[in-house]
DNA sequence: ACCCCAGCCGAACGTTCGGTCGGTTATAGT
DNA sequence: ACTATAACCGACCGAACGTTCGGCTGGGGT
């Protein structure tokens, strides 16, 4: 069951989940299209329980004690780092939810929750705007969106094959977005 | 032709290339599938064009006076704020193009592309980092994906219906992306 | 020794897919 | 008036789709 999921994200992710049958998950599976019916009620299924392992690990970071106490600007940089921890601990299943356009229900509930996701660190971004900890230039719902635009790219690159520690990609993330990637004058 | 290029990439765009059947095509265009042959060879064609626009109009701004001569870090700046109006101007286009996944020919060839353009970036960021214009304690590589993850993000979000111009919007990426988010002492 | 049942299979289901084909209409050129 | 052709249509094709179904098998519980 575990290791059923956890093939058919990777095959969702490589082809796209309209663009994976049945039959090419069975095939990876080395068993037969009909088997997999067995484990589990359909294809909409394997993505639901995909979609909502990375949506849960998403929103467990948000109820940390660093990301409900504090500074607005602190809760802010521990969501950015540990989101990237996350996204790096659970890649395929984040990637696939990052991929969802809102097709069927499944997808519709899911971006649902992403947007409730969004929503939250949106209000964190305006708090330590209004705290004076961040730029007042840039408008606080565009500022989260470049933010979130770029960790959630991650996906798009990031294999953790130990060649990048994520905790070094955590650091340059958060460097990079917080201090810009210009050298500053000392 | 050009309409119905535009259609099919509206329609590809919410329900995915691979969700999207010549039926739902031809109901949005008030015709029926088999008329859509008339002006294409087929699905695929459609895609192609699609993303070879988006490509196109991309490559050309890297051939643009400002991406080609003077300091690295300024050329660097022109093709991110070129590249978010781009990204603006053929927002359909573009946002099809990044979701590309390589499951066809054409998919894998617009993806070889996208690396084309991904490394010449790649190169202008290394040079701006060996000019000492770009802070050397994160790796060029790792700078320059952060940095096209934070303008591609936009794909996901930015709607240009005249709240947000192209150019406040490009001049917000660059000052995030070049001096972050964070407020600076005076 | 018996049974159970998780796990798997092959065959088939109704549907939808991208694509083809022969034919009809409206319009423009001569 | 005649013709050419761009634009469109309904009917159809073989293939692939997600899903269902009845049946096989092998190891654990009793």
């Amino acid at each position: 069951m575990e290791s059923l999921l956890r093939v058919a994200v990777e095959v969702f992710n490589e082809r796209g989940y309209d663009g994976t049958s049945m039959e090419d998950l069975a095939a990876r599976l080395g068993i037969t299209k009909s088997s997999i019916y067995h484990h589990v009620a359909g294809k909409s299924e394997l993505l639901r329980l995909a979609v909502d392992r990375a949506l849960d690990a998403l929103f467990a970071v948000l109820a940390e004690p660093a990301a409900t106490a504090g500074p607005a600007i602190d809760r802010l940089e521990h969501v950015v780092r540990r989101s990237v921890e996350v996204l790096a601990a659970e890649l395929p299943f984040v990637t696939l939810l990052l991929r969802v356009r809102g097709n069927t229900a499944v997808e519709r509930d899911a971006l649902t929750r992403r947007r409730e996701f969004d929503r939250i660190v949106s209000d964190l971004v305006a708090r330590a705007e209004a705290a004076g900890d961040i730029r007042p230039d840039v408008d606080p719902a565009l500022t989260s969106r470049l933010l979130f635009g770029l960790v959630n790219s991650l996906t798009e690159w990031f294999r953790p094959d130990g060649e990048l520690a994520v905790a070094d990609l955590a650091d340059a993330v958060v460097t990079t977005a917080f201090d810009g990637l210009r050298r500053r004058p000392e």
